[in-house]
DNA sequence: ACTGGTGATGTTATAACATAACAAGTTGTG
DNA sequence: CACAACTTGTTATGTTATAACATCACCAGT
């Protein structure tokens, strides 16, 4: 297995945030008007408030917002609209924190990998290659992966620094 | 980074199962003596709850046998006992299934890496390096890792023939 | 325009997972 | 015995997630 690649890291590093949003939603639509699916604005406004920002958002969080501008008050509105970002790779969920973060490479089929960091739950996305060393294994044992969920959990940058 | 090891994959393979559950024991025994921790009876059960299978269990699937038991019947002695056995490396958190396993190798520290058949929620768990590809790209970003999880989602070689 | 299909959303209710806070019991030590 | 440290018991509540069903909006076919 080779390392784990990142093609520009985000998430911890200093950057233009806005363009993380408007760049995220247009991928998002040209996605959508392509697979035809739609890109409702249930949908498309539970997209811009992950991209807002890098951090892990739960859905309650997430929830609270939509209800804030009458998009929604039920459990089931964002779940349902945070499934559908999932499903269609816009974004990924963060089986540690229980909660969600806007995908950085909407465009491109891959294997994500995070940094979560356990004080502010920013989260940064990396690129993995396919084969994240269950090959062999598996392949040994006779399992058949269909999906694998690589998380580390520690101190980003900023906060590490004391 | 190396391939995940496995120096002798369990959970899906034929096997003496009832040796698991007497030497996890026993192993849990000789390790908690050494570090002076106590190995009540409660937590003693638990542990021999999770390794008579290799099947993820949630806390309150463990708390029902307990229950059964007349050995606590509220959540708090469940959890309590999970975290004692995580804390000591006897048991697992699979993040994923919101469950826990018996670790197959509370003998050495070691960074798990986890099978998880979506039918029937078994797991093998296997050893891996302790680089696990995120080395280089978090001394880039200067995220500090601390723990990482790594799971695979699947079907197991019995579930998986039709 | 009506009809029926499809997909999205609204809503109720509840299931499943988890912990804060405090009381009471147990154990080992001076 | 008295105390400290630790474990367990219990109440209450907080948090995350989904089943089930009603309604609505849109579109295609007649």
């Amino acid at each position: 297995m080779t390392d784990i690649q990142n093609p520009a890291p985000t998430g911890f590093a200093q950057h233009d945030h806005s363009t993380c949003v408007s760049a995220g939603i247009r991928s998002a639509e040209s996605i959508c008007a392509d697979r035809k699916v739609q890109f409702t604005p249930v949908r498309r406004r539970v997209l811009e408030i992950l991209l807002e920002s890098h951090v892990a958002l739960g859905a309650y969080d997430v929830l609270e917002r939509l209800a804030a501008e009458g998009l929604g008050s039920k459990p089931p509105v964002a779940y349902r609209a945070l499934s559908f970002l999932v499903e269609q790779g816009f974004a990924h969920r963060i089986e540690r924190l229980n909660a969600f973060v806007a995908c950085t490479f909407p465009d491109h089929d891959h294997a994500p990998a995070f940094m979560i960091c356990r004080t502010c739950n920013r989260v940064a996305e990396a690129s993995t290659p396919t084969d994240t060393g269950f090959g062999p294994l598996a392949q040994d044992t006779g399992f058949v992966i269909e999906q694998t969920v690589i998380e580390a959990q520690g101190l980003c940058p900023n906060c590490a620094e004391v």
